[in-house]
DNA sequence: GCCAACGTTGGC
DNA sequence: GCCAACGTTGGC
């Protein structure tokens, strides 16, 4: 199992437009960068997601689980970028803000911080296992 | 709304 | 294949 994060600014898509989806989940699509898009290549079903809103908010609201893994973005014309489906999972209890990430030194390594503009990133077991401590899950 | 960071594009 | 220019992202 791998661990993942995801980004959304929330006036394109929030957790909670992604909750109301239920089980049946959402396609992740519009992601347009070669690293991202590798992230989610090597997502695998069942695997956990950190969502993260962007802009309002910047915080980690919930967890969310992959699942169906990658295949071609039907919002992109070019035919080079790939998504995949994600179900919300559970809620954090208390949202993980980007400073108390940054205030953390056991965080200070994400890659939420190091590489901000990255909007699929990995996540480390002991990152997601602390995260998930932080946020009351 | 500004600006730094960085990925992508395209000319050579 | 390098590198300058450009565009976009996202924190502040």
């Amino acid at each position: 199992m791998n661990y993942w994060l995801v980004k959304s600014e929330p006036s394109t898509w929030s957790w909670d437009q992604q909750v109301a989806k239920g089980a049946k989940g959402e396609a992740w699509t519009g992601v347009r960068n070669f690293t991202a898009r590798q992230n989610l290549v090597n997502m695998k079903k069942g695997d956990k997601a950190f969502f993260y809103h962007s802009n309002e908010g910047k915080e980690i609201v919930g967890i969310a689980e992959v699942i169906e893994e990658a295949y071609p973005d039907p919002t992109d014309k070019t035919g080079k970028f790939v998504c995949v489906d994600i179900k919300a999972d559970k809620p954090l209890k208390t949202p993980v803000t980007m400073a108390a990430i940054k205030a953390d030194k056991k965080l200070s390594a994400m890659a939420l911080v190091k590489y901000s503009r990255l909007s699929v990133q990995p996540v480390t077991a002991e990152e997601w296992k602390y995260v998930c401590k932080m946020g009351g899950v």
